[in-house]
RNA sequence: GGGGCGGUAGCUCAAUUGGUUAGAGUACCGGACUGUCGAUCCGGUGGUUGCGGGUUCGAGUCCCGUCCGCCUCGCCA
């Protein structure tokens, strides 16, 4: 075989003269007859290669040039000169050209179902997924997988030179099924008894601290066995970090120490300090524990100015939980998005659409109303509920600082349910009004933020029970610790207020790493599993090796884990998450290559005893 | 589990809202061509309209079921 002596993205007009040999496929042929062009494509690069009857190449190699097609492999040898028909400004290798005086057909391919080019549309997704090893060809590919390369790298570089180790935890693993769903493990020694695949490695990096290891990271694979979205995975990765001796400031000043050299080694960018915001502010002003802060609206609670209206829509919202207290998800309030200039853009459609869109999360609708000009040149209210504002036009407009050319949307429903509504229209609306900007070719904006000041505990919408907001391992924050162990666990309105020491990075409204500093000391941690419903007997069956090392010598510790795929779906500029994952899987967690899922023969179920109760098919 | 969108030639799409033999570009096959660069020109092959029922004189088009993919709500401690 002819071994490359260069890749395809290297020679220059300094290598002209030089015999070379070039590996790599056919990205595309222009056949002359006499003369055959072909620009051959590696990972590094396209190089015109080219084939010419009277430069003495041989009868043979001709006729087999003649035949080459896109996608097959070949191996040439030739001379570097300057491109005689002109440079190719589009390639790095434009100035130059190889004269094939030498070929060897590596690989003749079938015609192939569809090109790794980027121009034009691209395939469907499920054939691109069923044939993932010539969609990765794709240049748009091997540059995400170079990408991902260099995320890789440059964390392990950074908490190398800060002092963790790399340590590698089980992926057969304890079930432990507070969390999401987990996928199972069959053990063939112990019929009817299962591992679990891990939804993060937490308790195995708690562990490690109380084992001494000071500092561990990890770049991991987690699994969830959750329905998947556009930027969700059942099974995707983690940069996974836990630091001994620390308190919240400590972690949060290594994780921006991360993000900031993250974002210089792969985009070349320097990121300002993190402004912090706590959970409620969030939720009050975005309606979201992650907020978009690259476009200027915010939500205004109108809940004590609605009580004063006479609409029925309000008043009724507003009666819901009116002796709870404030913030509670039960409670009836009234919120409001003042949108500058929505009054032109959009348009009855748009707001009628707005009514639907609140619905697929629970609320009854939308209420608009419009700022126009009068007659009289000052600020009307017009459309939606304009008449039943009107009284309190002043008070209204002066709340809000309505200018003429907004529009406003209101939500009317208990807190948690308006909360998420209007922080969701939020974002449509930001999107409708095109104040959501497009990312440049560096990727940004990029607006980062801390959240933090969670609460501890939040209820769950079904039972009832509370539920550990973060994880049930998330500590109190230092200064709630006190009321937190004094605090009567019916005592509903005090455990409700306990704020945890929880901190997430959010970059332009997506979630890329949440943490915490976890307990360490056993009686704060029975007191959370007991909260959370778990009788003494249960939490040690469970999590007894957890309470154990917490009895041994358990340092304060604290932690963290980045949500890589994400992290690389930014750098990347895509929102689909199965562009940054080789191999990926399906909504229904298939993957169309190998064909797995795939049912297995009898005798194998036998010898993990396990009986299929599936329909044939 | 719920809602929405989609599935027509290898690929990307069209097909007058139920009406003749389902078309175009590209790929592929054959031919021409010595300076192209998404080469060009000429000719050709290629279809179980995802699958199964139904309505109708007639179905790519309407109805029912089903499979697959995508988006989404729930879910994701």
């Amino acid at each position: 075989m002819l071994i490359r002596s260069h890749t395809c993205g290297q020679l220059r007009e300094s290598h002209v003269g030089q015999t070379v040999r070039l590996n790599g496929w056919v990205n595309s042929y222009r056949d002359h007859g006499g003369l055959i062009f072909i620009d051959l494509r590696d990972r590094f690069g396209l190089t015109q290669i080219v084939f010419d009857r009277e430069s003495g190449l041989a009868a043979d190699m001709m006729a087999s040039a003649d035949k080459l097609r896109n996608e097959d492999v070949i191996a040439v040898e030739g001379a570097v000169r300057i491109r005689v028909g002109g440079e190719n400004p589009k390639l790095d290798t434009g100035k130059v050209e190889v004269v094939v005086v030498a070929l060897e057909i590596l690989n003749k391919t079938d015609n192939p179902p569809f090109l790794p080019d980027d121009l034009g549309k691209l395939p469907n997704e499920e054939l691109r997924l069923t044939h993932r090893y010539i969609d990765l060809r794709r240049p748009s590919m091997q540059r995400i997988l170079a990408l991902r390369h260099k995320v890789y790298q440059t964390t392990r570089r950074y908490f190398d030179e800060n002092g963790f180790l790399e340590v590698e935890t089980p992926i057969l693993y304890k079930s432990t099924p507070e969390g999401a769903r987990e996928f199972l493990v069959p053990n063939r020694h112990v019929p009817g008894s299962f591992y679990a695949l891990p939804q993060s490695p937490q308790l195995f990096k708690q562990i490690l601290m109380v084992a001494g290891c000071d500092r561990y990271m990890q770049i991991c694979r987690c699994f969830r066995d959750e329905d998947p979205r556009a930027d969700r995975q059942a099974e995707f990765t983690q940069i996974d970090l836990e630091m001994s001796f620390v308190r919240r400031d400590q972690v949060m000043a290594t994780m921006e120490g991360f993000v900031r050299r993250l974002w210089k080694d792969v985009a070349d960018v320097d990121v300002p300090p993190l402004q912090r915001m706590t959970y409620r502010r969030a939720m009050e002003d975005y309606g979201i524990d992650r907020p978009d802060t690259r476009y200027d609206l915010k939500i205004k609670d109108l809940s004590a100015f609605a009580a004063k209206m006479d609409f029925a829509i309000f008043k009724s919202a507003l009666e819901k939980g009116k002796d709870r207290p404030a913030y509670n998800s039960k409670k009836g309030v009234v919120k409001a998005l003042r949108v500058p200039g929505g009054a032109e853009k959009l348009t009855r459609k748009i707001t009628d659409g707005y009514t639907d869109f609140v619905k697929t999360f629970g609320a009854g609708g939308v209420a608009v109303v419009k700022v126009i000009k009068g007659e009289d040149g000052q600020p009307k209210l017009d459309t939606g509920i304009a008449k039943f504002l009107e009284p309190l036009k002043a008070e209204f407009l002066a709340l809000l600082g309505c200018q003429i050319g907004d529009t406003v949307l209101f939500v009317a429903d208990v807190y948690a349910i308006a909360t998420k509504a209007i922080g969701e229209l939020r974002q449509k609306v930001a999107r409708d009004m095109g104040l959501v900007p497009k990312p440049g070719a560096e990727g940004g904006p990029w607006n980062f933020l801390w959240v933090v000041d969670f609460p501890m505990f939040e209820r769950n919408k079904e039972t009832g029970k509370w539920v550990a907001m973060h994880h049930p391992f998330t500590s109190p924050n230092d200064d709630q610790m006190q009321a937190f162990l004094d605090a009567d666990m019916d005592d509903e309105v005090t455990i409700e207020g306990i704020v945890s020491a929880g901190y997430d990075v959010v970059l332009n409204g997506q979630e890329i790493a949440g943490g915490s500093v976890r307990i360490h000391d056993r009686a704060v941690q029975s007191k959370v599993f007991a909260l959370l419903g778990m009788t003494p007997e249960q939490a040690k069956e469970k999590f007894s090796f957890l309470l154990e090392a917490l009895s041994y010598g358990a340092p304060p510790h604290a932690g963290v884990a980045f949500g890589l795929d994400r992290l690389i779906m930014n750098f990347a500029g895509t929102d689909n998450i199965r562009d940054v994952i080789a191999f990926p899987k399906t909504q229904t967690g298939a993957d169309l290559m190998t064909r797995a899922p795939s049912p297995v023969p009898e005798n194998q179920l036998r010898d993990v005893h396990i009986r299929s109760i599936a329909p044939a098919p």
